[in-house]
DNA sequence: TAAAACCTATGACCTACTCACAGGTCAATG
DNA sequence: CATTGACCTGTGAGTAGGTCATAGGTTTTA
């Protein structure tokens, strides 16, 4: 191989924190050669590979352990491709979720500032404690029982 | 005081896990007197309304220090108000942020899928693990630098 | 040759709970 | 009155994905 990188020039190469390549290399994503003579590991150019993969993945919304899952196919000459297609779905909704979720959170905070207005501070006098969050109407759905 | 409660007569009366009183008490956001006879906790009508408070403070997006902090100013008779009004503009910011944010994510999620469409699985060869990852085009904007 | 800069492994810390455990207490039943 | 079940107590671990601290070993540079 024609790199052949220490902890440190790998994390700068992939443009990360020296202890996440420790931590994903005892997770098991990266697999490291170790010197005998001094027990320092070295990473080559496919370890390099593996790392910027991990993290785009993980900005995509994979887990470790769905990413550690898509490498090791990877590593069995498996293609992870239809896996990615699913779980990335799967994302994709979820996303979509989260964004309705605070786009509804948005929409009550905003009531509330404009019901606020009107209201005034109060000194807290033994019945209330901020009547500007103890007067908030509370919206949210009721948790959804399939989960 | 009228009420007298144990700790999962609170739970049950606010609609949480007896463990989260357990938990608010030790983070002292409850001050329930104690009962020397067999050391039970005993809460009072007071401290339902403060659990009350921190959880609708909680689903607004306080923190817990947030929320021990304005349950602390009225116990001192200041008014939280203020603060409040300020934290949960800072926090309606930061919805919003999170907002725009997971819709760029989506953006680029739904523009991978539509070109994916057309790229092919393959098997991992050794120069790639999953082209759909690793031709994802990363459009993350710079990390601010004032964060 | 000595300091600076790197390496190692391990464990603690972060959030906001939730759960498990071991042992004490209490009300009701047989 | 003893047992059972449901409650209580405190403590510690687990969750996700790292980040940081520590103590000690190695390599590089001045």
């Amino acid at each position: 191989m024609l790199l052949d990188m220490k902890v440190k020039e790998l994390a700068t190469a992939a443009g990360v924190n020296p202890d996440t390549v420790r931590f994903y290399t005892r997770e098991g994503l990266l697999k490291p050669t170790r010197n005998p003579d001094n027990n320092y590991q070295h990473y080559d150019a496919e370890d390099l590979r593996r790392l910027r993969f991990a993290r785009k993945a993980r900005q995509l919304g994979f887990s470790l352990p769905e990413v550690r899952q898509i490498l090791d196919q990877a590593d069995d000459h498996h293609s992870p491709c239809p896996m990615v297609r699913d779980v990335f779905q799967q994302r994709l909704a979820e996303v979509e979720r989260e964004i309705e979720e605070l786009q509804q959170l948005r929409k009550r905070m905003q009531a509330a500032l404009g019901a606020w207005q009107d209201m005034p501070d109060g000194t807290p006098d033994g019945r209330t404690i901020c009547r500007l969050i103890e007067h908030w109407d509370d919206n949210t759905p009721a948790k959804h029982v399939e989960e």
